[in-house]
RNA sequence: GGCGGCUUGGCCAAGUGGUAAGGCGACGGCCUGCAAAGCCGUUAUUCUCCAGUUCAAAUCUGGAAGCCGCCUCCA
């Protein structure tokens, strides 16, 4: 068994070996902080944030890095526009990162370093890089010579040549060539500003991610990763940076996510239809939007859409009845928490589950693996009675600790199936202004009703609650309800 | 103009040489007073199209069509 990537710099899947035996070094660009996060910052952090679930359940010691980029233009722009610091811009969207990502189940990397602490490695990766002639200033500004670093488009595969013919990109006079792109930039009035060599500026968006990931995981680490956008030119420039600096190979595997888009849709502030995390909170559940995520390649676009979130909160849902069903019949859910826990005690879904997992993170077919074993261990509920009872309830304990284990890789089945569903109901009721006492005195009726085999009035009350858009479930211990979707 | 990707049932989606996972939906059945939930069965002789390689292709090769992304800030 092992752990397959997709790396971008080969464009191949690559088995996947540490620099260190039983170490992953790990970097992935978080966001820059100038505005709330959408539902596209939440794939990459939810998609990386599985992959260091997975990694540390493969028994490797993660060091996890991942970054705030607290200063640049658009955050600049920002608080000019609303006559505040970049300071007091950047804090709020950290506190807001750090809402929403924690109510997505994610876990917190190892260090989340902030560009503005790392002025001075910045300062001190430019020097080097001005010493080495790979870097001159100008004006204030120091620029990076791409012709000065022979592997410059390896990542995205571009060749300076090609780029030229097709560039519309601004001609700066005073760069050698309109790919030298900027380190540092001469503060105008009005912005931010460190004392550098070269005067008071602030650095380019390329050089912080080399400068701390350099100082947190050294010259060369094992993944670096962020959303496909970054291949170029950000990542492509990290590299030049990183690897004309310390004359060594940067990173070992480059990881990609794709988009999301929105109605079959491109999502940009242009269309309009830039959908938040928090927006989409009101009406998901968290969890929900986890499956969602995971149910397509990482790698590959995936739609967001009103049908697929009813579809994963309606798996969300299928899982949680799952696990309560369990804990019903046999009540020991801590137990089967506890082991799920525990590596030695995985059974063939949990190796199934793994084993599309270490291929390139196939979280679709994980999913497929996991609904089966919900299928599985459902069935084995029906058939209980009491000869093959305690047969079953081993196997359900095996199957429900490996569906538990694995919804821990997926940041999933985080609450306890009851609360789960008393949540779901209490903010349902709120949202509909439907009286419970109501309801529960409708169900006592039908219930009367059903007993004196008044069945035309038990269905007149049903009809009454589903007109009231709650459903409900004669269970052999009693009635339950629920709002309906 | 340059580079890259995608096209699998009504919908979403796995599958990279050995005869089409899984989810949603639909239909039939079990269960139920009737439902719901759960379970069982059916739902792609076929993988955008054409040609080729092969004993064998959704999977490899060549070509065509359509869609999309990046090349500018962007997860």
């Amino acid at each position: 068994m092992t752990l397959k990537v997709y790396n971008t710099l080969s464009g191949k899947k690559e088995e996947f070996e540490t620099i260190e035996p039983g170490e992953v070094r790990m970097y992935v660009c978080g966001p820059t902080v100038y505005d709330s996060c959408h539902i596209g910052h939440a794939r990459s952090v939810v998609f990386f944030d599985v992959v260091y679930r997975l990694l540390l359940s493969m028994g490797y010691r993660v060091t996890y890095i991942r970054n705030f980029t607290d200063v640049d233009d658009k955050i600049i722009k920002r608080a000019n526009e609303l006559g505040v610091t970049s300071e007091a811009i950047s804090e709020k969207y950290i506190a807001e990162f750090y809402r929403d990502m924690d109510a997505l189940n994610v876990k917190r990397a190892t260090l989340e370093p902030r560009a503005t602490h790392h002025i001075d490695d910045i300062i001190g990766i430019i020097n080097v890089l001005i010493d080495k002639n790979m870097a001159y200033p100008v004006d204030g500004d120091v620029y990076f010579r791409v012709t000065a670093f022979e592997g410059y488009g390896k990542l995205s595969g571009r060749k300076l040549e090609d780029m030229e013919a097709g560039a519309r990109i601004e001609v700066d006079e005073r760069k050698e060539n309109p790919f030298d792109f900027a380190l540092w930039k001469s503060a105008k009035p009005g912005e931010p500003f460190w004392e550098s060599p070269w005067g008071q500026g602030r650095p380019g968006w390329h050089i912080e991610c080399s400068a701390m990931s350099w100082q947190l995981l050294g010259e060369s680490f094992d993944i670096h990763g962020g959303g496909k956008d970054l291949i170029f030119p950000h990542h492509e420039n990290e590299i030049a940076q990183s690897e004309a600096a310390f004359g060594k190979s940067f990173v070992r595997y480059w990881l990609h996510n794709g988009f999301v888009n929105i109605n079959s849709e491109k999502m940009s502030k242009s269309l309009g239809n830039t959908t938040l995390i928090k927006d989409i909170l009101d009406v998901y559940h968290p969890e929900a939007v986890r499956l969602f995520l995971m149910s397509n390649h990482y790698r590959s676009p995936i739609d967001f859409t009103e049908q697929s979130m009813k579809e994963s909160s309606g798996n969300l849902d299928k899982l949680y009845a799952l696990l309560l069903r369990v804990s019903d019949t046999y009540g020991n859910l801590p137990i089967i928490r506890l082991n799920s826990n525990n590596k030695a005690r995985s059974g063939p879904v949990w190796k199934d589950f793994f084993a599309a997992m270490e291929d390139d993170f196939n979280t679709a077919k994980g999913l497929a693996v996991m609904f089966d074993a919900v299928r599985k261990t459902n069935r084995l509920l029906d058939d209980v009675t009491g000869e093959t009872a305690f047969e079953t309830k081993i196997q359900v304990e095996v199957l429900t600790t490996d569906i538990v284990k694995i919804a821990n890789i997926l940041g999933i089945l985080s609450e306890i199936p009851m609360e789960y569903f008393e949540r779901k109901q209490k903010d349902a009721l709120e949202s509909s202004a439907v009286d419970p006492e109501k309801i529960q005195k409708l169900i006592d009726e039908r219930t009367a009703a059903r007993k004196s085999k008044d069945f035309a009035s038990a269905d007149r009350i049903r009809k009454e609650l589903e007109d009231m858009r709650v459903a409900i479930e004669d269970r052999p211990e009693g009635t339950i309800w629920k709002m309906m979707d």
